[in-house]
DNA sequence: CAAACAGTTCGGTCGCCATCGAACTGTTCC
DNA sequence: GGAACAGTTCGATGGCGACCGAACTGTTTG
């Protein structure tokens, strides 16, 4: 009567705090090499070998050789979208501690999830792309309408490809910071390459935190509706 | 920098063979006293005890007390979509030995998912919906249509109810017997709901099997457009 | 009140696994 | 070839947690 599949090995990979760790950097969509993960989980190398072969054997990252170096990135959007659900659980233990706790500033404004945008940002730009009636809601149902494909297919996007592919074209992600939802889906994926691409966007060196250039800023507030200027400061409002 | 939650406090708490199989037998969405769960996980109530506390404590199951009994439920349709993620995963594992292990036929052909229909009926279902017209698909992005707004509100649904829940009122969910979608969201669930109220649909009485009556045998044929007697000796067409 | 039963707490045992130091393989770069 | 470095394997240690038997609390039933 099993249709309780070993759902604990999964879970188990994923139950060690060094391991989550590991996996949690992932979530930005880079591949780290091993000595990376280490230093971020904070072990040895040695341990995160043993740590990394356990995620690798239950199918949750996948690597990628490149001389001696070892690239390993998520294997999935599904493992993303796991790690989201555990991520909301979680973090309703957070809401108790106020302040989703450490979280930088930066990382709070915008950052990656996985392979598209969250933060204020993602949650403001959805926000924008219903207000201006290129994607539409019904309850957290999404679809986009006639407007918005013409609008993505001026960004470049190429919608109709994208809704081809398996993976949902839009998609609510519930951000873990605002409690509010942000752009997921093969859209929300398209919007972050593309907004990387056109340099109004750049990640970060390390970490899953973006920055909003200068041309970022002007594109999202004619094109968006997005004034995020005044919103830098917005810290003080949360208070 | 910890965007980083707990996520292996979670993780852990569903990482252990035991509590996966009462949380799993809890994915039916009904309530059931800790002796219960104790024979279905094959432990003795003392252990039981201690394993509930464990999931109770991480917010994952809710109690409700009445008199000497305690019936436990899963506390949220977010724990259900974390137990799907976690099914999903470990099910390609299952991919490799062909048929899904020890799934009786009856969960095969009708289940309910925590509080949808899922297996073959739910699959057929949400083609059959597509077909007429009812919903609409893009990609894996679904929206309920004008014609299904009429359709579903004759079934006694009351979809703009549905839709100001903070629920998704569609929602793809990648069924693990059928791998293809069926139904899920505040739309799915209201769905399994009338068919069980109407007496198309009746739940087994231990775990998640659904039983189509001779009356839902009509009702689908003639308002879904499904074929399900035909259907019945499909097991040897997948052989 | 006593018997039966659901659920819990306690104490002890056993096994697994995260961790690290040390040593090994294999690649790059000079 | 040799130094430096990424990644791995091995072995030892330590701690946590799953499990059960026994005993306890609290509710229902006669």
């Amino acid at each position: 009567m099993n249709l309780e599949p070993n759902i604990h090995v999964i879970a188990a990979a994923l139950a060690d705090r060094s391991r989550a760790r590991m996996v949690c950097a992932l979530m930005d969509g880079r591949a780290y090499t091993a000595k990376e993960l280490a230093y971020t989980a904070e072990i040895t190398p040695q341990t995160a070998s043993a740590h990394l072969k356990v995620l690798e054997r239950e199918g949750l990252i996948a690597p990628l050789k490149s001389g001696r170096n070892k690239y390993l990135r998520l294997a999935s959007p599904a493992v993303a979208q796991l790690i989201e659900s555990l991520s909301l659980l979680s973090s309703s233990e957070h809401v108790r501690r106020a302040k989703p706790r450490g979280a930088s500033p930066a990382m709070l404004e915008a950052r990656s999830c996985y392979d598209h945008i969250a933060g204020r940002l993602g949650v403001l730009l959805l926000e924008g792309l219903c207000a201006l009636g290129y994607l539409e809601r019904s309850g957290d149902d999404l679809s986009v309408t006639a407007a918005g494909e013409d609008f993505f297919t001026d960004l470049g996007i190429d919608v109709a490809g994208l809704r081809s592919l398996r993976r949902p074209l839009t998609r609510c992600c519930l951000d873990w910071t605002e409690r509010r939802h942000h752009l997921a889906g093969s859209l929300g994926a398209a919007l972050m390459t593309q907004f990387i691409e056109a340099g109004w966007l750049v990640r970060e060196r390390n970490g899953r935190a973006l920055r909003v250039t200068a041309s970022g800023q002007k594109v999202f507030a004619e094109r968006f509706g997005l004034n995020l200027s005044d919103a830098e400061s917005a810290e003080a409002l949360t208070a």
